[in-house]
RNA sequence: CGGGGUGUAGCAUAGUGGUAGUGUGUUCGCUUUGGGAGCGAAUGGUCUGGGUUCGAUUCCCAGCACCCCGACCA
C-alpha cells in the first residue's frame, strides 16, 4: 500500500487531492477518429493524455498521477534490491556512442534522433543508457570494493520509430525506467539477475497485471543464450509468444524452434500461440559495453578485470497503456487501486456543503480524493466517474442522505452501499 | 521502408463544380438534479501549395499530417 504518500517529498510529487471544477481537462463522449487503440481512446476521452504528434503524448494531470503511482511502485522494488536512483542525460555525446559502435544509423536500425549543435557538432537524444552509464562509471569504479552497484533512472527517452502505433504503447518519446547492474563476475551477476526477475514479477503483480504477465524467453545476444521479457497477454500486443499455460513459461516467436523447445524441456503440443505486449525485459550484457569503454576493476589479487553488466528496463507509459488495455469495460477504465489517479471519486449531487466536509476529512486522513464539485447534472458526473475509473465512488445526494449517509460503490462492482459519513474512512481502507 | 486509406467547426460526421448541414461541445436565458436531461438563442469549419475552370471544399498534381497492414523493434 502507498503509505509513502505521507512522505513530504513524495507528497509534492503529484496531485493528491483535487477539485474537479479546477481540473482543466474535460472528458469527451467520443475519441478522436485517428486513435484506434483502446488505451489511447479511453485515456484521451478521460483526460489522461493529450496527443502532440504521432507517438508523442503529454501526460495531463490525471495521467501524470497514474505514471507517478507506477513509478513509485517500481522505485520501491528497485530500492529493495539495492538500486540507487540517479538521472542520466537526454543529450548524448556522439564520441561515446562511436566507441560502442552504436552511433551509425545502420547499427541501431534508424532509431536515433540526432540534433545539430550551433558549432557544427552533433548530439543524440538518448534512446537507451548503456553507453552513458559505462562511460561515466569508469571514473568511479576502480576496485572490487566498488562493486557490485545497481544505478537506475527514470527519464523520457526518444526512439525515432518509423511507424509508431498502438497509442501510448509504442511512442517516439516515452517514460521509462532503466537499471544497470555492474558485477564482478558471472556468478555475482546471475544472482542479481534472478533477484530482478522476482522484483519484476512483484512490480507487475503490484500494478494489477500479474495474472496475465509471463516471463518469456527471448534472444539473448552474444553473451547469454536468452534474455527474459515480461509479456502481458493482450490482442493489442505486438509480439507473438508461445505459452505453456500449466508452467507459465513462454517463448518469444523470434527464437521459437524445435531445438529451443527441446532444450527448455517444453512440450510443443502444450504451447499456445498468444499475442502479447512486452512490458519489461532483463538482459545479460556480459562485457559488451565494459569492453569498449574499458570499464575495469582491480580484484583482490591486483588483477584487472572487466565489469559484467546487465540491463533491466520497463516502459512506464507502455505499462500504463497495457493496464488500460487489460482493465476496462464499455463505460470506461477500471484502474487497479495501486495505480489509480485517486483512490476516491467524491460526487456531490447538489450537496456541496456535506460533500466538502467529507472531502476535508478524507484528505486530512491522507486519502487521495478527486472531488466532483461541478455544477452539472448527476448523469454527467456518473458517466465521467465510470470513464475515469477511480476505484471508489462516493456519492453525496439528497437521496443518500435520506437513506442515512453517502453511497459507496466500487468501480469494478455493480453493488453499492449506503454508509454513514463516519464510516466512509473505514470502508475504503 | 513497402502497400493501402483519410484530411470538412474543439470533437464526431453529412454533402456539393456555384449560399456547407447535423450531432456534440462552448456561451447566454429559462427549466432540471441519480445515468452525458429539456426548451430557446448564440458561437464556430472545408490541411498547405500549385494546376484545370468564369468559379474548386469537391476534379488533377505535389507537399505535409494522421491512421491501418506488413517489415523493423534489448
Amino acid at each position: 500500500m502507498h503509505n509513502i504518500i505521507f512522505d513530504p517529498i513524495f507528497y509534492l510529487a503529484y496531485n493528491i487531492a483535487m477539485f474537479q471544477s479546477k481540473l482543466f481537462t474535460k472528458t469527451r463522449k467520443e475519441a478522436p477518429k485517428d486513435e484506434v487503440s483502446k488505451n489511447a481512446q479511453l485515456l484521451i476521452r478521460g483526460g489522461f493524455i493529450h496527443k502532440e504528434v504521432a507517438g508523442v503524448y503529454t501526460m495531463l494531470p490525471l495521467g501524470l498521477n497514474v505514471i507517478k503511482k507506477i513509478e513509485n511502485i517500481i522505485r520501491q522494488e528497485m530500492n529493495a534490491v539495492n538500486g540507487i536512483e540517479m538521472r542520466t542525460t537526454v543529450l548524448q555525446n556522439k564520441d561515446i556512442w562511436e566507441a560502442s559502435n552504436r552511433w551509425d544509423d545502420e547499427s541501431v536500425a534508424d532509431i536515433w534522433f540526432k540534433v545539430q549543435l550551433k558549432n557544427g557538432g552533433e548530439l543524440g537524444l538518448s534512446f537507451t543508457n548503456e553507453e552513458a552509464y559505462a562511460n561515466m562509471l569508469k571514473q568511479y569504479i576502480n576496485s572490487y570494493r566498488d562493486l557490485p552497484i545497481y544505478p537506475y533512472d527514470f527519464k523520457n527517452i526518444f526512439r525515432n520509430e518509423i511507424r509508431s502505433k498502438s497509442g501510448i504503447m509504442r511512442g517516439r518519446e516515452f517514460y521509462w525506467k532503466a537499471l544497470y547492474s555492474f558485477s564482478r563476475d558471472e556468478d555475482e551477476h546471475n544472482i542479481f539477475y534472478e533477484k530482478m526477475k522476482t522484483a519484476y514479477q512483484n512490480i507487475f503483480n503490484a500494478v494489477g497485471i500479474g495474472d496475465t504477465t509471463y516471463i518469456t524467453l527471448a534472444s539473448g545476444g552474444s553473451f547469454s543464450q536468452y534474455s527474459h521479457e515480461f509479456q502481458s497477454i493482450t490482442d493489442a500486443g505486438e509480439d507473438t509468444i508461445y505459452l505453456d499455460e500449466s508452467s507459465g513459461v513462454a517463448v518469444n516467436k523470434e527464437i521459437y524452434n524445435d531445438e529451443v523447445i527441446n532444450q527448455l524441456g517444453l512440450d510443443k503440443g502444450k504451447l499456445v500461440e498468444k499475442r502479447a505486449i512486452e512490458v519489461g525485459n532483463i538482459f545479460s550484457l556480459g562485457t559488451r559495453f565494459s569492453e569498449p569503454f574499458n570499464l575495469t576493476y582491480k580484484d583482490e589479487n591486483g588483477e584487472e578485470k572487466l565489469v559484467i553488466m546487465g540491463s533491466y528496463g520497463i516502459g512506464l507509459s507502455r505499462l500504463m497503456g497495457t493496464i488500460v488495455e487489460l482493465s476496462s469495460d464499455e463505460r470506461g477504465i477500471i484502474w487497479p487501486e495501486s495505480v489509480a489517479p485517486f483512490k476516491v471519486h467524491l460526487l456531490s449531487f447538489g450537496k456541496n456543503e456535506e460533500a466538502r466536509a467529507l472531502y476535508d476529512s478524507l484528505t486530512a486522513s491522507g486519502v487521495e480524493v478527486l472531488y466532483d464539485d461541478r455544477e452539472v447534472n448527476p448523469g454527467e458526473k456518473l458517466a465521467d466517474s465510470d470513464l475515469i475509473g477511480i476505484p471508489y465512488r462516493v456519492v453525496v445526494s439528497e437521496k443518500s442522505i435520506t437513506a442515512g449517509g453517502v453511497e459507496i460503490k466500487r468501480r469494478n462492482s455493480l453493488d453499492s452501499d449506503i454508509v454513514s459519513i463516519g464510516e466512509v474512512l473505514g470502508r475504503i481502507k
